[in-house]
DNA sequence: ACCTGAACACCGTTCAAGT
DNA sequence: ACCTGAACACCGTTCAAGT
């Protein structure tokens, strides 16, 4: 009889940096970032709240660390560079990703706060490093491939924090249609790369 | 004899809004907005820190609210539709704008994560009213207007974050010259306007 | 009207102890 | 190795009290 090392005494699963790092997410999907502490962490986790330490010893700071990452760290092509597709149509590449992009941190968007902070700069270098070479196979120059990255990622970004701030038709009550106006935006920075 | 309302009975000036969220922001600047407490923050105005809920009853929530509020809320244009100048040029005075309103997010970079969240969503509305109104008076359609003033404030904003992040450049060592950077994408949204 | 002081319920984190 | 429980220093906020 081989033992089970994912099941301890208490019949309960081990905890993992993955499984904590889920469980924050979804209280701070659930509940908002403010409402992230580590007692109640701990009380979704079914620990006390101390054991956590034992898997994140830089406590809180490295789980929002690891928030940022999970959401913020996608890149815009697959890793192996052989995929011929996107090295045809990279514009079509850039613009999918930008839409998934958009839609992750929309629905994580108790996060936003913590992708615009200094903490955890790894985050985003995976990211802008595919842009550039989703763009430079696209036949761009290496200068204009590193700025249009920055330019492509900061639209997405900052369009993200004008959607959850909801920055409404300079009062006019007419509704903004979010998708067809970050469509618009993005077909008009694509446009001029 | 006249009273000196501004002067208490000790000596100090009393407390307004305004000198508080000058001190908030003080504090923010100087050593992070994770160190920005009511306690702290009385300490700075010689006050008690509840002494701050006589004059902020929502508390703490309302000292964020002004802080987003003081940060983010630079309309493009003076009030005043008279001046013709802006309306002869209103490239230039987008892009003036754009490069003042980046160096305040800058130069307040700790108050960006609040500027990115639901609160005081009436913050950035005179500021998009303000974009909307120099672009349709330099002959753009309204609709045309209204995406261009997201599209452009979002970049302004999200370059803003990227660069608190310092997203460096791939990994090379080789330091991204962001002023340069932000003057490219912008002119690359002007221009596609 | 404006500010103080004590109190309350919470928070992140340390540390010795258990298994 | 992994988790617990008590403890510490701090936090936002309420409330009765002072002037």
């Amino acid at each position: 009889m081989v033992r089970q090392p994912q099941i301890n005494a208490q019949n309960r699963a081990p905890l993992s940096i993955e499984r904590i790092i889920e469980a924050a997410l979804r209280i701070v999907d659930g509940q908002g970032l403010g409402r992230l502490t580590m007692r109640r962490l701990g009380d979704a986790l079914e620990v006390e709240a101390m054991a956590i330490y034992h898997h994140l010893p830089r406590g809180k700071e490295q789980l929002l660390d690891g928030l940022v990452a999970h959401v913020a760290a996608a890149p815009a092509a697959p890793a192996s560079p052989a995929d011929a597709a996107s090295a045809a149509a990279p514009a079509g590449t850039l613009r999918a990703w930008a839409r998934d992009y958009r839609a992750r941190l929309l629905a994580h968007a108790g996060v936003l706060p913590l992708v615009v902070t200094r903490r955890n700069p790894a985050a985003l270098t995976e990211t802008v490093a595919s842009l550039r070479e989703v763009l430079r196979r696209g036949g761009v120059a290496e200068d204009a491939a590193a700025a249009t990255a920055h330019t492509l990622l900061a639209y997405v970004i900052g369009h993200a924090a004008l959607e959850v701030r909801n920055t409404d038709e300079d009062g006019a009550d007419r509704a903004v249609d979010w998708d067809a106006r970050f469509d618009a935006g993005l077909d008009q920075i694509l446009r001029a790369s």
